[in-house]
DNA sequence: TGAATATACGTGCATATGCCAATATCTGTC
DNA sequence: GACAGATATTGGCATATGCACGTATATTCA
């Protein structure tokens, strides 16, 4: 033998950053799919945000927050330029007056409803090229990772 | 039969949005190391970004965006705190005044070093939480998204 | 060589994202 | 029913990200 390795390779070669990876594929997956959505004005983000609220029938806004895996700061301050445009509007719970119930004017709908054949053409594209198969597995191990159980297996984790 | 589908089922229940399960993902991944970095005082994109420097040994602006996926500009603005704090430098090429080489500082190098421990302890906990095997096998999935063969398939893909 | 073109960056602006602190409201308890 | 503690949201600040545009430099070609 040339060279003697030791048992525990592990430290050597370090797998990529699992975190990178999966930012550097966002941030090329979501200029795919803006350059697609252009012409509706909205970003990826954007629509998102309008297909969740339509999904979720007047959620609060810690709802919509949990909903999208996104900090109750960050949702609150994506929905001002969609508050500002009037495609979505917030009101105060009438059960709870600390609530926001956020809707989709009808601005709203008509723009969700423009932008979603864009949106499926983007789609269309994504899972053509990258296959049908492939993409639905993707779409899995990524749902994984979202889960509160798996944040809760991460910090439990040794 | 009680009800006749018809042969393309495609329109109907349409699989959730690619770009907004990488994105959920992305989020949830980097609040998780984040909070494992946090004693260095970088995020994990900083931390990142150090890494490919050091990886790639001068890179220009360029290089790096490339490297990173990430766009000119964008990599531009993420690299003005690392440079206020003294962690990287930028220097006109010899060779093409146009571009900056960059490259990390002693204080920089010393704060990867430093960084480094703590993104094995993230990494090692998403690899247990996770699986290995998984792991992997997402990093391959991700890797073939940000490769530019795959945009030239996106957007050739009809 | 000098003009047209291409390339490499930086800046300004807008959105995205998260942390922390303040504010408003609710809930349980004495 | 008032008060301590919990919960929902917003605002301020900092970083992340990308586009459009402007500037500097290099390259090409007539």
């Amino acid at each position: 033998m040339k060279n003697p390795q030791p048992k525990t390779p592990v430290a050597d070669s370090p797998a990529p950053c699992n975190g990178a990876a999966l930012r550097k594929a966002g941030r090329r997956l979501s200029q795919l799919y803006d350059e697609i959505l252009a012409p509706s004005g909205l970003l990826l983000s954007q629509h998102s945000i309008l297909v969740h609220i339509d999904r979720a029938k007047m959620p609060t806004m810690g709802d919509l927050a949990r909903d999208m895996v996104l900090d109750r700061s960050a949702l609150s301050h994506n929905l001002k330029p969609l508050e500002r445009d009037g495609l979505v509007t917030l009101a105060i719970d009438k059960d709870d007056r600390r609530s926001r119930r956020i809707t989709l004017t009808a601005a709203g709908r008509r723009k969700l409803a423009e932008t979603k054949a864009l949106w499926a053409q983007a789609q269309q594209r994504f899972e053509t090229a990258y296959g049908v198969q492939k993409a639905a597995g993707l779409r899995k191990l990524l749902g994984e990772i979202y889960t509160d159980d798996f944040s809760a297996a991460f910090s439990a984790a040794l």
